[in-house]
DNA sequence: CGCAAATACTGGAACGTTCCAGACTCCATC
DNA sequence: GATGGAGTCTGGAACGTTCCAGTATTTGCG
């Protein structure tokens, strides 16, 4: 039967044939008991297969240790943060609890499911909600907003210099040769008024005010595509798109009306997710530092929690380009 | 300062001026409360912005009433199912804890973590553990395999009639005319092997044995762009392919190729993941019915901690064509 | 009117830990 | 030979709940 009550420290400590109070240690490897009976209390718990109840520790110790990530489960990007926060979380001491956004299960509730896991702090991937909401829920708990620019008292914010990553792009562009460069937006979505910003800067850094152009796009291939088709009339030479997955809507379309992709127009991404990474797509696109953003983000979330002395609450990462197949001169 | 205790139960109780037990009737509903004191108890809890907690809750009740997921975050179709368990979980009184497998996480890992949290049963979506190390885990605790089939004394499973499925694409097909219909296969994931053998059999009962073709593929756009590069030197009229992703991959090589689909050649693909209902990739494909498939999985796996009797253990769920944009007869 | 049954409520033990104060042994030091 | 300080180890309280066995109080019914 599976219903045999699970081993506890009373039973390993009578099996040992020592207290209880130093099973705890011993588990804890906290210093204070004899290799000796430190062997002797392991063997026991080996044999009962003993594995520590978390909630009592916890209910115990007044702590979770535990960090809530709020992510969305359509989002790519937000699949190459987790991971990244998963291999930072590594040695810290501290262990994540995700809570999806699915099209039927919004932020608040996936917040709400993380404050009764009582974590401890909470890091937000791209969050949707208010700034207002955001600020209230900051007083009750560490918040880290990771891949979103927001302005808060109690907010921690990790984000990438997303005007500088669409200066990037430009000038990469530009270096080739361009000048009818578009940009296909994404919206509202976070990150888009800043890359948004960083492209219309760059051009006019070059002088190409003239042909500032920006196409309503989106965050998705649907949208990449529909942007496409608004275009596919007045082609520009080259295209700066929102992120990886709104562009390869872009690059689809273009395939389909034997657009040809650098000859005719050059595009480039951003996020450098494991979309553009593949092979057949080989996307241009500019690279948003995973490891160093979800690095900084556990370590901001942690210090908070250890009153750690910060003094920026806002972290700027820089990203960087990556070229591939889909960016040559213009023909 | 964010540290003020929080409330608890005594502190409800004392304002309320009643004993903890009585609130604690309250919290969770239960009858023996008068109407008026349930009020004050109620309002005093709102006063309080008391929450209670889990980790005592679940301490004393001895059950967690948690259920493990374990899912791969780059895995489109996962990301379906995940939503798909949320909305099933939604009226249950259990809740679900997310552990993500990653390219540097794996399964064995994702599973340790739910474990230590205490889940009451597990479910996995398309695993790829080995049988007997699955077997071994359901020793001690109810797991439900979803999307994979595995064959083992405790394992409950709940998958899609995939020969079936691929028997409806191939029936698509051939009613539409084509007769050099090809499979691309998705090698050793879950669930190739049953489409597999589907295909061969449909081809079988049309009498096409001689046109059985079958390309070695994968489950990412990659292994599907290069499944179809080894198609173009001889193209069939139409292809099956293991999954959507795999089959975005075919489409955009095709694409690139300028060969036209439907026109030369029709595609069909699998899962009906939101990547094959995006406006601009318009797939036809074969559904698999998410709804049924994550309702039917959850109530697996509470049936087994609530020891209702059931029969069978494994549920074969059928899938359904959805005939979009990428079929049509041979031209 | 009296007695059982229902309703409303209370007190305290338990869940499996961690934490604290103390107890015992052993050995070096004065 | 007492003193004291490591080094080990123990017992019991506490964490915030739920659960159980009760105690009042009210209600219903012959």
């Amino acid at each position: 039967m599976r219903d045999e009550r699970r081993a506890t420290l009373t039973d390993v400590a009578t099996r040992a044939g020592v207290s209880k109070s130093l099973v705890s240690l011993v588990m804890r490897d906290e210093p204070g008991a004899s290799p000796e009976t430190r062997r002797r209390v392991l063997d026991a718990a080996a044999a009962l297969g003993y594995h520590p109840d978390s909630r009592a520790r916890l209910l115990r110790s007044g702590r979770s240790r535990l960090l809530g990530v709020v992510f969305g489960i359509q989002h790519p990007f937000h699949a190459d943060l987790v991971t990244g926060l998963y291999s930072a979380a590594r040695e810290t001491g501290y262990e994540l609890a995700l809570s999806a956004v699915t099209p039927e299960r919004d932020e608040s509730e996936a917040i709400r499911g993380l404050l009764q896991d009582r974590c401890e702090a909470l890091i937000l991937l791209g969050p949707e909600s208010r700034t207002a909401a955001l600020t209230r829920l900051a007083e009750r708990l560490p918040v880290v907003v990771l891949a979103r620019s927001v302005r808060g008292p109690d907010l921690d914010v990790i984000r990438t210099a997303d005007a500088t990553g669409l200066a990037l792009a430009v000038d990469h562009l530009v270096a080739l040769g361009h000048r009818r460069i578009a940009h296909i937006d994404g919206g509202r979505a976070p990150g888009a008024a800043d890359r948004r910003r960083g492209y219309r800067q760059a051009m006019h850094r070059h002088g190409f005010d003239a042909e500032i152009r920006i196409v309503p796009g989106g965050l998705t291939e649907e949208d990449g595509a529909r942007a496409a088709e608004a275009l596919l009339g007045d082609l520009p030479t080259a295209v700066t798109v929102f992120n990886d997955r709104c562009a390869t809507g872009v690059l689809d379309v273009f395939n389909r009306n034997g657009i040809q992709v650098p000859g005719t127009v050059s595009v480039v991404g951003y996020d450098d997710s494991s979309l553009a990474r593949l092979a057949h797509i080989n996307l241009t696109t500019i690279a948003q530092d995973v490891p160093a953003m979800t690095r900084q983000a556990l370590a901001r979330a942690i210090a908070r929690l250890e009153d750690t002395p910060i003094t920026a609450r806002e972290s700027i990462v820089p990203p960087h380009l990556v070229i591939r197949g889909t960016s040559a001169p213009p023909s």
